[in-house]
DNA sequence: CACGGTTCGTGAACCTCTTCACACTATGCC
DNA sequence: GGCATAGTGTGAAGAGGTTCACGAACCGTG
């Protein structure tokens, strides 16, 4: 299996929001201690519970953030792309992890220590900032959870979610100009867990709007033949 | 209306978790720029989609933080004490504010505004990280309410939100031994609304409940007379 | 203390989503 | 290529709420 050479694994954090504004030489320290991860589809990273105290740097795939009942049920809090970091609170305060992390795909991750990252954080008063900024990003984004859970029905929350990925992995088709094809394959019960809903939930509300027209699956991805509509689809209960 | 002196203000912000590792010098600065503020019950503090950027400290009284729905319906996302600070995420990340706040008693605040904290908050790397640390608690606070939300019932819900109310507002009563009286009075719609559910549905719960001897009411008090058999309930379905 | 507004108590009707059951269809792997 | 496994499609039954309606109790205020 390759390994990244200090070069490679600088210019990789450099890309960061958060860890890319750490000055040269503690970039350096950090590309040092940083060590590669590949993950298997379903291979887990952590589970809900554990005491480990690191965080994690996505270099290709997706890892899907989650917490699981005793029942055996599921929701999603979170979804990680590439580019971007995972698990820092357990490596900002040190306690036990609130989620489960999950490779939805195989995927790539740079692993970044507590011990190794705390000094560099406390130094530099600009990487603290920006992470402050990270975290309130992420507090934004749970709120809004929150809300759509208790405000939207399973139609709304379901045409949220859709028509957010369409922003974000979204590729508009070049034959058929108004399609967006959504280059992310994500199971119904993944998608049911996003929402706090069961998997046949979301297979009816799918069903109803391919009938409609509205959308179109092939082969596990989603192509949006009309954004206009699923935004409206959005809306709270008519 | 009394105004404080510096020195009050600074003995108050002296005693919050963050504000209060500031150097002597900044905290000077920082308690010249605080203005005090007395609330009325149900007096709104900010709302949902609000541009100001300052954060509260909580002296006397408590803060409710919540959102409305297009439809009316309201869900609770936080619960101020005194001592504690909100309204945080705006003055950090300097974005519109997610939620409304209003005061649930009357109730007296220090006001801080962003300009004011900011460059403190720049060049104080430990208030920095104690910032941090407050963002991953709440961050922490938020995920667990999702969970919570999806996975359990309203009757597990609501058994968890007394419990809890039961070890930050429990008074043990000194003539019955194992009861324990909360000292915060909250109307059935708050306590709905901070489960995201109806007013109605917490009454029969709620009723239930005391016709089982596990709690009673008195002029909108709670007292919980078996806390055990309480934190049964907070488990999932039977 | 009477009045108006808010909160509480409660039943009936309804509705959304869950759960269960089962058939069908892809996907991967020996 | 065939077999196991995971995922999809769909209907029926039922639980767990919501919403509506309305009366009683409570609470602050002139």
């Amino acid at each position: 299996m390759r390994v990244l050479s200090l070069e490679e694994k600088k210019a990789i954090l450099s890309k960061n929001a958060v860890l890319g504004l750490l000055p040269d030489q503690d970039m350096d320290k950090l590309a040092a201690a940083a060590r590669l991860d590949r993950l298997n589809h379903h291979q887990p990273v952590f589970h809900k519970g554990d005491e480990d105290s690191f965080m994690l740097l996505v270099l290709s795939g997706h890892i899907l953030i989650s917490s699981t009942s005793a029942e055996g049920k599921e929701v999603v809090l979170n979804l990680i792309n590439p580019g971007e970091v995972f698990g820092e609170v357990s490596l900002l305060d040190g306690k036990a992890r609130t989620a489960d992390a999950t490779a939805l795909q195989p995927t790539e991750v740079l692993v970044v220590e507590r011990r190794d990252f705390l000094p560099l954080l406390e130094r530099n008063p600009t990487v603290s900032v920006a992470m402050i900024g990270l975290l309130c990003d992420r507090l934004r984004s749970t709120s809004a959870q929150v809300e759509d859970a208790t405000f939207l029905d399973l139609r709304a929350r379901l045409a949220k979610k859709i028509h957010g990925f369409a922003q974000v992995y979204g590729r508009v088709q070049t034959n058929t100009a108004d399609d967006v094809r959504i280059a992310l394959k994500l199971t119904q019960r993944e998608l049911g867990a996003m929402m706090g809903t069961s998997r046949e939930a979301v297979n009816k509300q799918l069903r109803a709007w391919i009938d409609e027209g509205l959308i179109s699956v092939d082969k596990g991805f989603i192509t949006v033949h009309d954004l206009e509509e699923l935004a409206d689809q959005m809306e709270e209960d008519w």
